[in-house]
DNA sequence: TGACAAATGAGAATAATTGCTGTTTAATAA
DNA sequence: TTATTAAACAGCAATTATTCTCATTTGTCA
């Protein structure tokens, strides 16, 4: 497979070895196809549609194996998740807008009024033919406890 | 249990009431204590949390139940998800500030550079002791096809 | 009230994710 | 290089989150 729009560069490929040297991670070639995977498909896919495209290269590979490198990419801020709260549906009573302020170490989240933040502004247009209906900034960081817990340890 | 705080307001009631008959929802109890207890809860909870408490009222429930009116509401309105993006894991491999554009049709997301909104402002602070680490905005919509397919059906 | 569609409860089925285990591979030191 | 060792891998079982199915019950509306 010849370099596609959205692989990696040759500095991108050498910061991802060092950056797994840097963590203690072996450089394997699972590895290095699963991130070359995430980086060529620009849609943030799920692991299923990393593990089908991975699997051209390396028909032997397991979703299982997938599975621990995405994590372990998270893990280390190789990769990072489009929404740390997957995993469980969440519901929110309030339909009015309003932002959220998300705490990444225990997942809780708390509201934020509209009018706690300046509304965000476009600076250039949208891509041709997007339909806006809402807009939702999410603040991420660590809730009181959360910080204190994590300078205790 | 007594009203707390957080509880529906007698108006909030009606209005869920009068949502529901709008459409055509049955107004079952179990449905009136699903939807209360989610708005008694601020933390925007996942269907299990929400089961435990509704059990509280009505030992009986089933947590399909839960869901199925989760799902209910979400379909009419009455809720809104957090993240529409739950479901599976999706991963980025731009680990640089930037933001989403997030068709709610097929769920695919597209990336914003950090410089293509003006830079989110708070106007005021945020709860103390928080640790504010990211912001990313979100903005949701529907994609060019999926909005000219919702235009023709 | 009675008829009927919609909702419920119970549990089976599916999808997403993680854990376990024996085998293979990369890193490192001799 | 080669030998040693810890880490990673593939395959598969186990969990967790969610949806589906169906027999029974309940709300709606005439």
């Amino acid at each position: 497979m010849a370099t596609a729009a959205g692989q990696p560069s040759e500095v991108e490929l050498q910061a991802f070895r060092d950056r797994c040297r840097a963590a203690g991670l072996a450089l394997t070639h699972q590895r290095e196809v699963i991130y070359r995977a995430v980086c060529a498909m620009r849609n943030h896919p799920a692991p299923e549609a990393i593990y089908e495209r991975v699997k051209a290269e390396i028909p032997s590979i397991s979703l299982g194996t997938v599975y621990k490198n995405l994590k372990t990419f998270l893990d280390t801020g190789l990769l990072r998740e489009v929404s740390p709260m997957h995993g469980s549906l969440r519901v929110d009573a309030n339909t009015m807008e309003h932002h959220h302020l998300i705490c990444t170490g225990c997942r809780s989240v708390f509201d934020l009024g509209a009018d706690d933040l300046e509304p965000a502004r476009l600076r250039r247009p949208l891509p041709e033919g997007f339909v806006l209906h809402r807009c939702a900034v999410e603040l991420y960081g660590l809730c009181a406890s959360c910080a204190t817990q994590r300078d205790q340890s």
